[in-house]
DNA sequence: GCTTCTGCTTTCCCGGCAGGAAACCCTCGG
DNA sequence: CCGAGGGTTTCCTGCCGGGAAAGCAGAAGC
């Protein structure tokens, strides 16, 4: 592994987290997200605009009991660049035998 | 998982992939981790004094055949702080259930 | 002991990115 | 037409990482 070079979009901690929260469930609310994760509507805003940009991430604005709401849709791609880059940096764990207290496993 | 709160000293890229090639070893010399993370001097000096900083990294100056050489060692509170995030990502990863393609596994 | 060389370190400067605040839509309900 | 609620964009600020180059210390050579 000469250049794991990570997929710096979704490395972003609050963009991982978001990616993260996100792939359970068919959509979440905008608000949701917010809350969940802890963050501005700007900063959400931009962290879903970004993400979105890498087509990781898809947002439906709709209506619902008069208020207007917008859900957050994780694609396919995003999906995808998620569990690449989990399983990246699982497989750097491994090489290194870092599964807890760095036993035997040192290979 | 409220906030999973990550070392933002361990997660950044190139940190990250420094600790993880020292662990296997007993200690590396500068100009291996250098050219292995392939940055500059002035680059892997400044991210060995952070993780210096964070009590990761020991660096160990000597001479070896007439010439200086600094060897770079991992230390308990470094290793320590590697697995924690490893751990604390592959966490994450299977809450989510991002196993490499996600199934049924929708709740 | 002084110079030169080498190997890391620090300084300087720059560009990029993330965050908060606030101004700005846009849409829905009155 | 007028709010009000929900996101979005703008503006500005602080931080952080990178390269270039100057700085510095130890070692070899003279």
């Amino acid at each position: 592994m000469p250049h794991p070079v990570f997929d710096e979009v979704i490395h972003e901690p609050h963009r991982l987290r978001i990616c993260a929260y996100l792939v359970p469930v068919a959509g979440r609310e905008f608000s949701d997200v917010r809350d969940a994760m802890d963050l501005s509507d700007s900063a959400l805003s931009k962290h879903l605009k970004a993400l979105s940009a890498c087509g990781y991430t898809t947002l439906e604005r709709g209506v619902r009991d008069g208020r207007q709401l917008t859900t957050v849709h994780l694609t396919a791609a995003g999906r995808e660049a998620l569990c690449g880059h989990v399983a990246e940096l699982q497989r750097m764990a491994r090489i290194v035998g870092t599964d807890r207290r760095v036993g035997p496993r040192t290979r």
